[in-house]
DNA sequence: ATCCTGTTCAAACGTTCGTTTGAATCATAC
DNA sequence: GTATGATTCAAACGAACGTTTGAACAGGAT
């Protein structure tokens, strides 16, 4: 063979990929058996450890895949912003929306599995197995380290502890809103699916108005304070 | 015996169910064994379908022992501030620290467990493990229809559907404040862990921020045109 | 002392798991 | 054609899983 990869029909490799990032999302890393796996890719058993090496390499390489276009985009989103701006501190719903509008994009294709990987990555936050969240935390550090810089300088009168922390949160209910629909029922079972492009402007306006929310007291205080000392 | 319960030392069942909730916050449901869970209680490996009938009604009776104490302190924290408020209707932001309050206050329990299962939890709206799913939704139905017709007779003007989107953010950014400092050393590897009980006036202003954000442009033009209608 | 009932225990059950193996198959290079 | 290297395949591996079994042990009532 001449290189790297090649042969078959429908690539082995994509099939095993698209199968396992489906019933991951479905049931689970642990759940999600290699025979599902290659029983859904229709293709031999052992062809995920000839390809992959092993489970857990195949868990890093359905991520891998797909968050180093998503972080690519994120920040082409981020920097798209920056150079409009001429160096000038952005807008916090410039930044907010550059992030999270680029995975709210992903998150709406459902041609390509983008809308199975989002759901699936929002799950993943939370995920228990050690190694899967080593694995997010190394893809995620520079991405988020640019964004919280941005989000300094946006607002540079916001303690950056504090500004930590509403990222998370923000975070969170970003990954709820994707995971969705199904906690929704959850809480309201007569609760209608609808037109998902709404999603962006909703999530949109709640972010923001969380990131701009009026600091808590004790914040508040504690920094009156710091400035008297000084 | 006499009935129901009880013999041997220090109370079989409860060991059980104190060392599953422990490592299914650990490492997730699939991924804890029976061996797992009877050698931490230090019980005998047939204990627990002895004293529960399965690995999975074992899993159910770890929710039930804690929501049902948990919601019932929800209802009781609304049912005051109703009984307060003498039929008018309440401010939003009662509802949702009676809601959220007592969540972060069984969060901040680590003396009784309360903090494992909160996290634990958190983790498990997400669960893709059917039945788990199917259990949380008749647990929580009554008590989120409740704190829902609280914040619609609230929020007179803003449409239920966008109430029902921003309580749906509101528990995804709880349950990663809950679930995490883990999460946010993911984002930034610095962070301090620092006095748990500055978490909830943090939330409590970002959920309050969001909750009262301005109302997308989509929903405003929307009410406006079928305003004109009528 | 005897029976009864609730509980513990060690051992085994059958199943499924992730992985490995060695032969078969294929496309290309010679 | 024949050799070569990559890929597929059916079968098997040992380990771990949730569950079941039947005997052993406990305390209280008769």
């Amino acid at each position: 063979m001449s290189e790297a990869t090649a042969k078959q029909g429908p690539d082995t490799r994509a099939r095993i990929l698209n199968a396992a990032e489906s019933l991951f999302m479905t049931h689970g890393f642990e759940a999600t058996s290699m025979r599902m796996i290659t029983g859904q890719a229709e293709v031999n058993l052992a062809a995920v450890n000839y390809h992959f090496g092993s489970k857990d390499a195949l868990i890093q390489e359905v991520f891998r895949r797909r968050l180093t276009e998503l972080n690519r985009d994120r920040l082409g989103a981020l920097e798209a912003e920056e150079s409009l701006a001429n160096g000038a501190p952005l807008k916090p719903s410039k930044i907010v929306a550059a992030f999270f509008g680029v995975s709210l994009k992903m998150a709406a294709d459902t041609e390509h599995g983008g809308a199975t990987f989002m759901r699936l990555l929002g799950r993943t936050y939370t995920e228990p197995n050690e190694f899967v969240r080593q694995f997010l935390a190394e893809e995620y550090a520079e991405v988020v380290q640019r964004f919280m810089n941005a989000l300094y300088r946006a607002l540079p009168d916001v303690p950056r502890e504090e500004i930590l922390w509403r990222f998370h949160f923000m975070m969170g209910a970003m990954s709820y809103a994707i995971a969705g629909t199904d906690a929704l029922k959850l809480f309201a079972g007569d609760f209608d699916d609808e037109d998902p492009t709404r999603l962006m402007p909703r999530l949109m306006s709640f972010l923001l108005g969380g990131l701009r929310a009026p600091l808590p007291e004790e914040v508040i205080e504690s920094r009156a304070i710091r400035r008297d000392a000084a």
